[in-house]
Parts: C-alpha cells; structure tokens; sequence
DNA sequence: ACGTTACTGACATTGAATATCAAATTCAAG
DNA sequence: CTTGAATTTGATATTCAATGTCAGTAACGT
C-alpha cells in the first residue's frame, strides 16, 4: 500500500470517519494526475472511470485530504480553487502566465528563509504561504 | 490638486473616458481609507456622505483605479477581492493572521531578486507578484 | 444649446463554493 | 453473519461575490 493511502487511512481512524471505496478512488486519481487540478476537473477525470461518484463527494474529499496534509489549496487568479499533492512536497512559488495559462514551480530557499526572518521581527508566527508571479513565459511574450 | 487626481484625470482623456462627480468621490474616499478594502466596504463607506452612489459605479471604478495604476488587487484568501493604494507604493507581501484577520505589511529586498533570478532561468517575464503569509499574529498565538 | 457618447444605478445573471437531506453504506458489537 | 447507530453519498438547493444588462442621465466637443 502506497504510503499516501496509508496516512488517509489512519487519519480517517484517528477521526472516526470511514474507508470508502470513494474516497480511496478518489485519492488514487488525484495522486495520479500531478497538475493543479481543480474540484470540477478531477471530478471530470474520475467519472471516466467511474460515472457514479458525485462531484460532491470529490469536493469533499479533496477538503478531506488537504486536512490529511496529502493536498494542499493553490489559487492562480482566476477565481477557482485548486489542489496539488502535498505529501512529500514543500511549499513553493508559482510563475503563472496570464497569457496561456501556463504554470511552473519553483522553490528559492531565500524566500523562505526571508518569510522567517520578517515574521521573527514583528512577533509572527507564519504558518504557511503563498507565492504566485504573474507575467509571461517564454512563448507568450 | 493631487497627484493622484491628476493620474486619474489624464488617464481618462487618454482613454477616451469621461471626468464624473462619482468617479472624484470615489478615488477621494478611497485615498482617505488605507486600509484594504473590498467594493463592498468602499460602498458602504461612500454612501454615508452621498446615498446616491451605486454599488455598481464603485465596483467599475475600483477596477478602473487598477487599470490606472491608482490601485491594486489584493486577496487574503476569504474569497473576496480588496483593494489598497497602488501609486508611490510598491509590491510588498502581507502576514495574514488566520485567527483574527489582522494583517500587516512588508517589503523585502531579497524576495524581489530572488524572483527576477528564477524568472530569468526559464525565460519568464514577471509582471508582478503576491505573497501572502498566513500564520498567527503576535496576539492569537 | 445640441447631439453624440459614455456613465450611472437598479436589477438580473453567472458560477464556484457550500449547505441540505433522504437513501445508502460502513463497521463495531453481539 | 446480522443488526443498528453513525457516517457517507449524491442529487439538488442555496449562497454570495463578481459580472452583465439596459433604460435613463450626464459629460463634453462643437
Ligand atoms: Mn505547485
Ligand atoms: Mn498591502
Ligand atoms: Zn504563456
Ligand atoms: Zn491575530
């Protein structure tokens, strides 16, 4: 067993909630599809093989696993919410180009480090962050 | 006349557009506010001097201001826009307190050139960029 | 002053996020 | 295995900010 599917099993334990067979699918899917994907997309990618699962179970179960800390939320600017995988994953930055689309990642330590830095020096205490470049890549320009 | 007013208005002979009470006001009292401010709470600010001024008018208005480069879009992640003072202010990120909603400012030299360095690796032009910290102030934690 | 054009504000529409609830499923206890 | 309490599901409804519509109003060049 994979160890994603191991930590949302003994979260769920930890919860009182329950093993589905949606959930598990659900999670299966969203690990295999590694872009930002919003509610509406996974749902669309997961009907394919199974046209009975409701979007809101995978609205919900997307929730359930960025509690989990095995997804986490980003936001490009166009006003919907997306998910990427977060087990094994730290923050990052984001070049978004308003022209196509287009997203890349990237992680500078000296973000990170400088974050810590200014939060120490008015007593704050971050907890997580969000980094998103809007400009344009290089075919869009 | 400020210098802000006078943006506005070569802005708007420029565009083509017309120099309305409504718009004065608006930029006025948005300028006397500088707080972050979502459409809404300008609105209801607005109307206690003047009742007459439509939600609608302030809405175009602020994104008109955006345009102009008078103000900037921010968003603290509850899912509504705001806005703050764009002119003689540049980009700087924010520490979002998730228990109480304060949020503070800040400006770091090295953020800025650590996103032109990686942005120049790929070949991306920025534009701009948001960084939002969440975490707990000094208060809540 | 006039006519053209943009503006205003009330109202309607959209769309994503979230809430609701009856029927189905899980699972621990017996 | 059966039972029953608790959670889950999925269709549907609701919410709420953002945006669209449009008839009446106001700005401004001539
Ligand atoms: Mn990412
Ligand atoms: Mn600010
Ligand atoms: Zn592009
Ligand atoms: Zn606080």
């Amino acid at each position: 067993m994979k160890r994603e599917q191991e930590l949302l099993v003994n979260f769920l334990k930890q919860k009182g909630l329950k093993q589905t067979g949606q959930r598990e699918k659900i999670l299966e899917v969203f690990l295999a599809n590694m872009k930002h994907v919003s509610a509406d997309e996974l749902h669309a990618i997961i009907r394919k093989s199974d046209p009975r699962i409701g979007f809101s179970t995978v609205y919900r179960t997307l929730r359930l696993l960025t509690e989990a800390g095995l997804a986490r939320e980003v936001n490009f600017g166009d006003g919907r919410a997306r998910f990427e995988k977060a087990f094994d994953k730290g923050q990052h930055g984001h070049l978004i180009c308003t022209s196509c689309g287009k997203t890349e990642e990237f992680v500078v330590g000296a973000i990170d480090k400088a974050i810590k830095q200014v939060s120490s020096g008015v007593g704050f205490k971050p907890m997580g962050h969000r980094l998103e470049v809007y400009g344009l890549c290089k075919k869009c320009q």
